[in-house]
RNA sequence: GCUUCCUUAGCUCAGUCGGUUAGAGCAACUGGCUGUUAACCAGUAGGUCCUUGGUUCGAGUCCAAGAGGGAGCGCCA
């Protein structure tokens, strides 16, 4: 296999020969001598190439973007790095145009960037997320592996609409200019490709049920699509999420696997993205620079992460979250009342102000969740959870589910979902039905927590969200 | 979907009370420089002031509509 930086900076194997194809950051040249910053994203780190002996035409076309391939001997550097490359030999991959080529060796805004998402992995900050990102999803298929958890494909195209997580997108085969009706004018879905009307996923969740009734414990992590007009710096139209979903838990033992999958994943990215989170944190203090004090964070971002993972969430049930905000000095723009949802600034209180830590809320009142959550005694609650992080909010919403045929079917029609819509779904409590939890973790939340950026279209390569899917 | 802010050179931004030829830093280009670290020094070039319409003797500046973007809210992960 070829080398890269990352192997060669680490090898640090000097006097020996080495080939390295490369992206240019920057070139500074004096009239003997030119030194190249190359970086090929295998790590944060650049390499220095020393070029004495190459000739002006080549040197000419090494400009920032340019991709080019080095042949030389690694020596050791007589600058701030440890070694550097002596160019014996430089091909011209690829020339980047200095009077087109977006990307300066200098600071762009993150605004900037978005809009040139095609080129934006060549940035470190952007390389650095997206290290980190695929760390994070190693670290949890790692998670789930160990401990005995089974990775279920759950579908992407469902016809089901039973969640009510949210308004779905279309998949059709139909010719949209010629739509065929049926004897009432209403579109014939018999004629469209699967025979009825059918959507891109908003949760693998209740197919993820079906698996956990076999398998004991899997989790699934997928894509999935939310056709909400939501205009925020942590909603997305395409996401990627992870759901897990156990036999035989309660949700005591759901609250225990979230907090403890949330600190493995964690614990990983600060063990294997080292490199990668220090810059991070530079950029945000830096960023912080321009901010006035009140609003700049208490920790940085490793001790912010060090925090976590260090200590226990705060767990509380929804009834005593009511207590505290009617307590709370802070005069809220919303009015909180016991059986009505908690808004942004409720929770963001709880989780910022009062606790200072990540917190899980369970028990909410029945009405303002969804229709599969176990029932509790009380007949007002059920047995719901969510977990809220600093900065980020909801992270993570979940469950232990209704085992109770009678009591799931009639809450579904309450909400008018129709039993023959689910019937399958429902059969799961009719064979062999078994106390069982399981929970939603927005994929792209946690590597904003993980990386200390606070636009969810800046952690995902090509953001989709209203009226954006350029790249 | 709602509220609010923004849009001036490739990028980041300044532009006073509506006034004559729209500025800076960085990038680019040219030249200089024996080891630089977002190199440095000197010079050159670079503009549909987002678009359309309006008010005015006169609009980058005021008004209206539209487009794009940000922040906040709602929906949620």
């Amino acid at each position: 296999m070829k080398m890269n930086i990352k192997q060669l900076l680490e090898q640090k194997s000097i006097g020996t020969q080495a080939t390295i194809s490369a992206w240019v950051r920057t070139k500074r040249q004096s009239k003997n001598v030119a030194f190249i910053n190359l970086n090929d994203g295998s790590t944060i780190h650049n390499l220095q190439v020393v070029a004495e002996t190459i000739e002006e035409a080549i040197l000419a076309k090494i400009n920032t973007g340019a991709c080019i391939k080095v042949e030389g001997n690694i020596v050791e550097s007589s600058g701030q790095q440890a070694i550097e490359l002596n160019a014996e030999k430089i091909t011209i991959l690829g020339e980047a145009d200095p009077e087109k080529y977006p990307l300066q060796p200098k600071k762009h805004s993150l605004e900037f960037l978005r809009e040139i998402a095609h080129l934006r992995p060549r940035t470190q900050t952007f390389s650095a997320i997206f290290r980190i990102r695929h760390a994070l999803a190693f670290a949890i298929h790692q998670y789930f592996n160990d401990n005995g958890f089974f990775y279920l494909h759950t579908p992407i195209i469902t016809a089901s609409d039973a969640e009510g997580a949210g308004e779905m997108f279309r998949v059709t085969t139909l010719d949209l200019n010629k739509l065929p009706k049926d004897e009432n004018n209403n579109i014939n879905y018999k004629e469209d490709f699967f025979g009825k009307e059918t959507n891109l996923t908003v949760s693998g969740q209740l197919e993820g049920e079906l698996g956990a009734m076999a398998l004991s414990k899997i989790y699934t992590f997928g894509p999935t699509f939310r056709a909400e007009n939501s205009n925020t710096s942590r909603h997305l139209a395409e996401f990627w999420m992870i759901e897990p979903e156990v036999a035989f838990y309660e949700l005591e033992d759901n609250m225990a696997l979230a907090e403890d999958f949330l600190k493995y994943v964690i614990a990983y990215a600060l063990k294997n993205c080292k490199d990668d989170l220090e810059f991070l944190e530079k950029r945000l203090l830096e960023e912080e620079k321009s901010k006035p004090q009140n609003e700049r964070s208490e920790l940085a971002l490793l001790d912010k992460l060090n925090f976590v993972v260090s200590n226990d969430f705060e767990k509380l049930t929804y009834t005593n979250a009511v207590e505290i905000l009617k307590n709370a000095k802070k005069k809220f723009q919303y009015p909180v009342d016991w059986g009505t949802d908690l808004q942004s600034e409720h929770e963001r209180y709880l989780v910022e102000k009062h606790f200072q830590k990540p917190v899980i809320l369970t028990d909410y009142p029945t009405e303002i969740k969804a229709f599969y959550m176990k029932q509790s005694e009380d007949g007002k609650t059920v047995r719901a959870m969510d977990v809220l992080f600093p900065g980020i909010g909801e992270i993570i919403g979940g469950s232990q589910r209704e085992d109770n045929f009678e009591k799931l079917k009639n809450r579904a029609a309450q909400v008018g979902i129709h039993a023959e819509q689910i019937w399958w779904y429902l059969e799961t409590r009719q064979f062999g039905a078994c106390p069982h939890a399981g929970f939603g973790l927005g994929f792209e939340r946690l590597v904003l927590f993980v990386t200390g950026m606070t636009n969810i279209r800046d952690v995902i390569p090509f953001p989709r969200t209203p009226k954006s899917a350029e790249f």
